[in-house]
DNA sequence: CTGAAAGCGCTAACAA
DNA sequence: TTGTTAGCGCTTTCAG
């Protein structure tokens, strides 16, 4: 394997004036030419490690996720490592599966690794964990103080799926969240469920149910409830939201199972409006996540903190969900 | 930030002996202990760089994708990163978009910072571009020579797809493909499909449609396909495969607005059996992939690449995939 | 088992 | 502009 001072003899000039070419300062274009040819002829390649050790950065970003085996992280990490190339930055991708200790263990690598900085979307108190030197932008995460925070705005979230429902004919309205994961974005979405209902004085119910791995938990307490919203009085005008896709769609093929239709027997609307794909166009009713924007922003002030690390203020980036008009709810009729 | 000469010197020991007592080599009790607690006390990280330098390797891996965003390289990735994770290895995660020019750059990065290897999902000519001496192992690809390949059967799963939907009535069996992107996988699929027919006498036709950026068209093609097979004689009696599963699903979409409902009108079988999420069970009847064994035959092939590099003969590693039956064909019924 | 010393390949400061 | 030189922080001989 050559290197620089292979290069540099090769081409009769000193190793500084290799370094300077590659780094696009000013040479003489004969000296140009002349390590041109030597570069080619010898195929060296720079050894960036060196290049790292010596400048004391580098640009690897490390990315902490909880998986990306959901169509909302899938897209969210599609999109982060886009937005991250653009900017020349290489994404180490950290699968935490929302374990702690694994959070915990990334995070100690990035310090070894001397990496640019951190972007995460962590549930948990990782935050603390982190020297606040350490660039970190966090997505989702309710702030802790030290670090930039990018989210959507989940209360409106919440808010906006009681709105939906309640315009669509819903007597009862009905939130099923997790008992388990009770992240802070989890309880927005809650909240402003809950505080539109409460407002408006509508009837409406929370249920906890089981989630992660006790999935057949989950399927049984979704069971009993569907069951018993088929015998109840008001059968007809039932709309559910949940806190998250997973679960709607959870709900949608136990319905089905019970020969239950939706839109007809329940409304539904679920929560991120993950695209499988591109071109997907989701069957489900969601509150729509602006993923791309999230990324977007995340990597924007994640790359202003790499630069320079002198901003003061600590940002907090909160941006508009939407309403994604999927198949489980009923189109309004225009009152005209 | 303290480095290890600080430590050494408020240990009272050499630096040599941090090194050893860091890389877990025999040190005196008593220096061990004075080492930890200079360690804590200094709140020394041992810097990964330098250490990558000096030893002439690293432990991460380029692991070149084209997107991410697609249930079947979502669950890959996944499934990748935990085999990788498991012997220690760090991923690069390198999103090409089918791009070969963007494929190029991260050969060249992988070059450059001396990575330990690349694991790559490519369908263009990228193995030819990359250093012999390079560990590489190609998923899904055509082998040229060099390097391990991992792929799973997709000449036999082109035959399953053919079979079930023979063994389901079909009189009519169709094959929908892409007219772009004719990678080997593709191409091995539609062999076996034919193959299955033509052995088997079945009246099949083969469609080659639209794909990637161009969607639209994708969806005139397979609407004017639709209405054709609505007006036929054999209309109740049609099976379609796809290449695909997103073709699959894009072809039960227009159906579902075309007012044909599947598998009544036409059963229909995709290729991948991409799962959205570890607890998923898709509606849609596909050749399910292995992706779990694929990712895990992947790196543990790599990891014998990377850590002997003596083995001479190439490894090529075939998995088979198996029919995962969904709601869009139809139950068969036993004769018994 | 430990300490001293060489050097991985590069950049940046300095002098020419 | 260019050449010279001093390290970045670590591992790894080699003598002791």
């Amino acid at each position: 394997m050559a290197n620089m001072n292979d290069v540099a003899r090769e081409a009769n000039v000193s190793r500084g004036t290799v370094s300077n070419y590659l780094n696009k300062n000013k040479v003489r274009p004969e000296a140009a030419r002349r390590i041109e040819a030597a570069i080619s002829k010898l195929h060296y390649v720079r050894n960036a490690t060196a290049r790292e050790l010596r400048t004391q950065r580098s640009n690897y970003v490390v990315f902490i996720v909880p998986t990306v085996w959901t169509p909302f992280f899938a897209e969210l990490t599609y999109d982060i490592q886009a937005a991250l190339q653009a900017l020349e930055y290489k994404m180490i991708l950290c699968i935490s599966n929302s374990n702690y200790d694994e959070e915990k263990e990334y995070v100690d690598m990035a310090n070894e690794q001397k990496v640019a900085g951190i972007i995460s979307i962590s549930y948990s108190q990782l935050n603390d964990y982190v020297d606040p030197h350490m660039p970190l932008v966090s997505i989702e995460k309710e702030p802790t103080g030290h670090f930039p925070l990018v989210s959507s705005d989940n209360y409106a979230g919440g808010r906006m799926a009681a709105e939906e429902l309640d315009q669509r004919g819903c007597k009862r309205l009905i939130f099923i969240g997790s008992k388990h994961l009770a992240s802070d974005a989890m309880k927005a979405r809650q909240a402003g469920f809950t505080d539109y209902c409460q407002e408006l004085h509508c009837n409406f119910s929370i249920y906890h149910f089981a989630s992660g791995r006790h999935i057949q938990d989950f399927r049984n307490e979704a069971r009993d409830l569907l069951q018993q919203l088929r015998n109840g009085a008001d059968a007809k005008n039932i709309g559910i939201a949940t806190s998250t896709d997973e679960y709607a769609l959870e709900i949608f093929r136990i319905a089905e199972d019970m020969k239950m239709s939706v839109p007809e027997h329940f409304q539904l609307i679920g929560f991120d409006g993950g695209k499988i794909s591109a071109n997907d166009q989701p069957f489900l009713s969601s509150i729509r996540q602006p993923v791309k924007q999230i990324a977007d922003a995340a990597v924007a002030e994640f790359n202003k903190l790499a630069e320079n690390k002198t901003s003061v203020e600590v940002p907090r980036i909160m941006l508009p969900v939407s309403f994604y008009e999927g198949k489980t709810t009923k189109r309004i009729v225009s009152n005209q």
